[in-house]
DNA sequence: ACTAACATGTAACCCGTTACATGATTAT
DNA sequence: ATAATCATGTAACGGGTTACATGTTAGT
């Protein structure tokens, strides 16, 4: 249920239309949550409906009309008390893992492909966040508070990309001497 | 939809009954996939309807029987198919994230609490892990090809905790600053 | 003409969570 | 007695995904 305060959370120094949330969620808490448009309209009605969220409609020419969300008193408060409450601990999931699981000589070609495609889009959402960081959050000590917090969420986000990323050449080394053995065997 | 395939994995080399996979998911694929029981009592009805296990009840002395399940040819190459498709790219939700973009005098202690719950929580998952992998992965090069993936996974799993629990640290420095910040203002 | 980007939604379905439910055995 | 562990399920609800649906403007 927390679709709703990643939201407020997005809307909190800019106000957004459903649309940009749904394409700017990837620049703002996007390494942390996602969600489709369909999803975020749904719930940006509800956040209306609490109260949480006022809309506006903004003219625009060249390009259709947008409604504008912006979080109100309401939201605020109710996305602080939220974050005073528990916090559920997230389920790893993961299907490449599980595939690695089933490993054999007969899908370690395809195995490496995926774990490929998964490095490079790591890789490039790693360079997008740490230009990011190095931009804007370079002296952590220096920033004020919330921006703080920032901080450390990007800095989770990069170091665990990273991290990935040297993973992700150790597991290419290692499917390609099963690749390697397959041929051998043929 | 691969709670299914996570089950059937679990069930390549031993035969289990529902409780023991809800039990034991955490030492099988559970790094990587997690289930309730009640998930998993349908799944195994559904999986055994399909005719992808198979079940035999097990009589048993000092405890109530148990319905044992295993996995079948067809299950096996449902499995292989499945290996063999697009894997979709999990979308990383982390509330805990999600709520250092709030950071403010006011909660960086809970906040930091939190984090300190996480880093107890994944110090114990990553010893465990790393337990297993020392007793039985110790030398990937020598392997059998199906366990180099589960090497690999073990790996993923490791190096992600030890990644994480080096920035619960820098985050619980920062937000011990923070903390000060409020204690002096006070 | 056609494609891509902009913009906003509804409906059906599936998966996962929470709550409810039952009952046996072992250890304290 | 009581709690903990073993063991298996059903039902309701809510969140998320997929499919469907519509319409504008800008660029090639």
């Amino acid at each position: 249920m927390a679709l709703a305060q990643a939201i407020l959370t997005a809307l909190i120094d800019d106000d957004l239309s459903g649309y940009e949330l749904a394409k700017d969620f990837e620049i703002s808490v996007g390494f942390f949550w996602n969600a489709s448009h369909q999803q975020i309209y749904q719930e940006l009605r509800k956040l209306s409906d609490k109260g949480w969220l006022n809309k506006r409609e903004v003219t625009q020419r060249g390009k259709p009309n947008k409604i504008v969300y912006g979080i109100t008193l309401a939201g605020r408060e109710a996305l602080s008390k939220w974050v005073l409450g528990p916090t559920k601990t997230q389920a790893a999931k993961d299907e490449l893992l599980v595939k690695l699981y089933n490993l054999s000589p007969d899908n370690a070609g395809h195995l490496a492909a995926e774990v490929q495609a998964r490095r490079e889009e790591m890789m490039r959402r790693v360079y997008l966040y740490e230009k990011i960081r190095m931009r804007h959050y370079a002296d952590p000590a220096t920033l004020p508070t919330r921006r703080k917090g920032v901080y450390l969420a990007l800095t989770a986000g990069i170091r665990q990309g990273e991290q990935f990323l040297a993973w992700c050449d150790e597991a290419l080394e290692l499917l390609a001497t099963v690749e390697a053995e397959q041929a051998r065997q043929q």
